[in-house]
DNA sequence: ATGTATGCAAAACATTTGCACCTGG
DNA sequence: CCAGGTGCAAATGTTTTGCATACAT
């Protein structure tokens, strides 16, 4: 029941915050734009404003249940958050994006971010390619 | 003579683009956005208008000299192009950066690449700390 | 001269906010 | 009932664009 979710993070259950929960749900491994929730909702016939989205998953992501990422072009992201720290490449051509984790990476990082004299807190990095099988990419790009 | 880059770069040597270029020479190692460079150029009383500024620093993006980078906060920042790619580390606190390579992370950005089938072609990699140095960190962080 | 660059103001975006109204507990 | 949530429209902040004018070659 994602209901409880909403009550831990001491909100309040209402319903445009379980209609995008539930769309955060069933597009887990996605990544959505706030108006792509916006543009979904309005295909189910759930007319919820664009700012009570913005709205609500600013508040998602205080509390620690959705991550956002800013990817190239304009808009941020945002995904469930699973608990387990990742990174991402995204295929310039048609968006298709996998999340990684690299240890080896991580643990670099620490270390670089040490010797240059700061205590890390957070970092984003985001791989750039293009998908090797091209049929199925440009497959995808046309929707 | 830097306006020989401009004229390499197929632009028109022009006075916007000549103290543009000056102010972004003049702050290697620094990052500033659109708006800094403005603020600069009314200081050094060259009123040159900030579309213009936003036109000649995509020029130059596209042109190869200068680096585009989205750290978080809003604006977009922009370097001199050096030529050797390096990822960059932030204080959160006060916004001090520092630049550095790591071979090694190069190396598995590119293994994890090939293993999910994508050929690479750009990362952008951003750590967030806090200056360990905290009263040098407070102190540039009131400017 | 002439094609390109600039300045200004207006448009375009993504996101946030103020405020009157509605709703969940 | 009432604090908190929502919708709408307007405000915001950044970046882009249209167009008349100015400039480099």
């Amino acid at each position: 029941m994602e209901s409880q979710d909403l009550k831990k993070a001491g909100l309040k259950v209402t319903l445009p915050r379980m209609k995008i929960l539930e769309i955060l749900e069933q597009n887990r491994k996605k990544h959505l734009s706030a108006e792509d929730i916006y543009r979904i909702l309005m295909v189910s016939n759930n007319e919820i404003g664009l700012a009570t989205i913005y709205r609500v998953l600013t508040q998602f992501e205080t509390a620690g249940l959705v991550t956002r990422h800013h990817f190239e072009g304009g808009q941020a992201v945002f995904e469930l958050d699973c608990g387990v720290h990742h990174d991402h490449i995204v295929c310039v051509d048609c968006g298709k994006v996998e999340e990684f984790v690299d240890e080896m990476i991580e643990e670099r990082q620490k270390r670089i971010t040490e010797e240059l004299g700061f205590d890390l807190r957070d970092h984003s990095m985001i791989l750039y390619g293009v998908c090797k099988d091209r049929e199925d990419c440009l497959k995808r790009r046309n929707n």
